[in-house]
DNA sequence: TCCTGGGGCGTACGATCGTACGCTCCTGCT
DNA sequence: AGCAGGAGCGTACGATCGTACGCCCCAGGA
């Protein structure tokens, strides 16, 4: 019994289809019916292959979560030194709040939703750990904490702002971050 | 002609029960009709009081930004030295990602208008730019940009945490941020 | 006092939604 | 070769949506 061949197919291309519309319309506009369009299967499978909206939406965002961590600790794992991590870092920086709409998108409507939803702040906590545990290769615990959250913030005011500030008003802040001479305030 | 009195009333009103609602179920599962339940009018102020449900959002999204800046620069604004200025930011730090569920979720849902959409997207470049209006109040432009951004990522991380980092860890990164020696890297 | 104009709202319409249900057809066993 | 059973999907239903349209009723001028 069962095809089962072309199923993973199936459920990969509903997903990826899911992530480009949530991307451009946002959580609220996606459908179980524009997405089934977007990804040129029937309607039907969709409450088939998914369970609802929900499971979609999760399984999506795991996928997209993942896929961004994995670029951050591979750019992150790539720095043998303190110094070449702190470029690391800001290139990272630069590189999500540069013009790629669509992760910014994603970003924050997985945020909003982890901001509702325990479901999905399961996703944005273990995003965080990894990114912790991949600048621990570089820096101590308290330091890699602060330095994740400044990452956090300087992408996002970047990418909002019209007027972005240059690399050397990142490269500073990593610096003094991360230039750390005791770990009491 | 026109009763013109209750008018005001009903609008804030309106828009109260709007902000609510979003901050309940989310900008997706917002409605006419769940807000004018919620606000104790009928459906047809909706599309009287407000051209649509853009301008509805849009109105209230500025009273919030509006809102959380004024509290925002009263705090900074208390402060007198650059020390109760950092103290203070701890505690604005402390306040946005304490357990305030509300006040994280419209941020969020916010910013992932304004991610998609130009015209939110000046509200919060605006409340960007109070900000660092009243960070410049005790810093230098550089560290109050900075210092802004860590503050972003820094209440984010924090609320979106199972546990949160403590007040010391917070200090001790705004401490780094704004002890600055010189301007450059 | 009567007329009038517009603020304010009740209601109905067309579109779109999520999801359940049952059919089809293919696969693998006997 | 024939049968059983499940994967996969077409379709229809009930709910809910945003919004347009037209009525009501009162304020203010003549």
């Amino acid at each position: 019994m069962a095809t089962g061949q072309n199923d993973p197919e199936r459920r990969e291309r509903i997903i990826t289809a899911a992530l480009d519309l949530i991307a451009e319309e946002g959580v609220a506009g996606t459908s179980h019916r524009k997405v089934a369009a977007r990804a040129g299967v029937p309607l039907g499978s969709m409450t088939y292959h998914f369970g609802g909206m929900d499971e979609l939406l999760r399984e999506a965002f795991t996928r997209f979560s993942s896929s961004i961590v994995a670029v951050f600790e591979e750019r992150i794992g790539a720095a043998t030194t303190p110094d070449e991590a702190r470029e690391a870092v800001a290139g990272l920086v630069h590189h999500l709040s540069g013009g790629n709409q669509r992760e910014l998108v994603l970003t924050h409507e997985l945020y909003t939703l982890a901001a509702r939803k325990p479901a999905y702040r399961e996703l944005t906590r273990e995003w965080m750990r990894r990114s912790r545990v991949a600048l621990e290769w570089h820096f101590d615990p308290a330091t890699a904490r602060q330095l994740d959250a400044l990452i956090e913030g300087l992408s996002i005011h970047r990418a909002l702002e019209t007027e972005p500030h240059d690399r050397a008003l990142t490269t500073e802040a990593i610096a003094r971050i991360t230039r750390a001479p005791g770990t009491r305030s």
